[in-house]
DNA sequence: TGATAACTGAAAAAGACTTGCATCTTTAAG
DNA sequence: CTTAAAGATGCAAGTCTTTTTCAGTTATCA
């Protein structure tokens, strides 16, 4: 009948889930377990759309607005990141992959290559308190082009102007 | 007749920008100027839509498509920086203050205070060299609440969340 | 001068996200 | 067990930023 405890050992993140909503006055709901069951499920990053995709797929009823509505949620209970791709679209990382990293973002095939470097992540840190700044959320986030996608860029033309993608 | 003198020693960066388009095969408009001096007299960061407004109140005639067009052009040929702000709108800054440098944003008063930290600059080309990785953009953003806003959300209420300001 | 390629602005469109509102659920009383 | 009150949900409509379409204008070059 429940649909969480599977995919991920899921009661240590449902407890703080809960704890969170609680704190808020908020319920948790199926919905908002299915949600964060889906999301522990997604391998790798994602849109919010990507993740309504793969819950339908997966059989979950949950519309559009709900998941909008919860995302949010299980980023303030700080079990989801946050950050926002080349094209400016929010996508989401669950926690049980990596604590804190970023990312090395592609703009021609889109990949996303993640990295830690935990100096950085300590030079922020003392930036913040250097400026008196309670952080909520670091970006760190390099926005170019992979190793792949030079390789294919250069040996073909010589100008590689008319090889950018999108837009 | 001309726009561009004044405000900048501009013919450095006009030759930049002209270089750039030049090579895209895309020309230096009187319109592309107007917003490259506009751009360049903006005090501190902007959004597009606060940059029309400017340009409005200072007589310029440019349309909202043509300054969303030429932005991107103006960050490609390197004179602005682009960066997205706590409520995900693209931001924009010169570079004539400063070279590199990265953001505190304040989610409260939605200030942002500039900071400079070298090793992370460092730390992040090593990391894109590390992983053959051509950067065109650096993203490094800390969200969060500044001094200010610390000390004013702490004596009255313990709880924050009712203070948090727009939408 | 005339042809071709770029540029521009107005209006419409797109796309991501949010909100209003009526309906359903859950919780806590009574 | 029944009911009132607070939340949660989904649909449809609405926002808001940014982009596209397209027709008219301007610059460049043979």
């Amino acid at each position: 009948m429940e649909t969480v405890e599977e995919s991920t050992n899921g009661t240590e993140f449902v407890k703080q889930f809960e704890d969170y909503l609680k704190s808020c006055g908020l319920r948790l709901t199926q919905k908002r377990l299915d949600v964060l069951n889906q999301v522990f499920d997604y391998p790798g990053h994602f849109q919010t759309e990507d993740l309504l995709v793969q819950m339908r797929r997966n059989g979950y009823l949950v519309s559009r607005p709900t998941i909008y509505r919860t995302l949010p949620l299980l980023v303030q209970s700080g079990l989801l990141t946050e950050f926002i791709d080349a094209q400016k679209n929010t996508r989401y990382e669950s926690i049980h992959s990596l604590r804190e990293h970023a990312h090395l973002i592609c703009l021609r095939c889109n990949q996303i290559v993640e990295f830690k470097e935990p100096q950085i992540d300590a030079l922020q840190k003392a930036v913040c308190e250097a400026h008196d700044f309670k952080a909520v959320r670091f970006r760190n986030e390099i926005i170019g082009y992979c190793a792949e996608c030079q390789a294919e860029m250069e040996p073909k033309t010589s100008n590689a102007d008319d090889e950018i993608p999108t837009a």
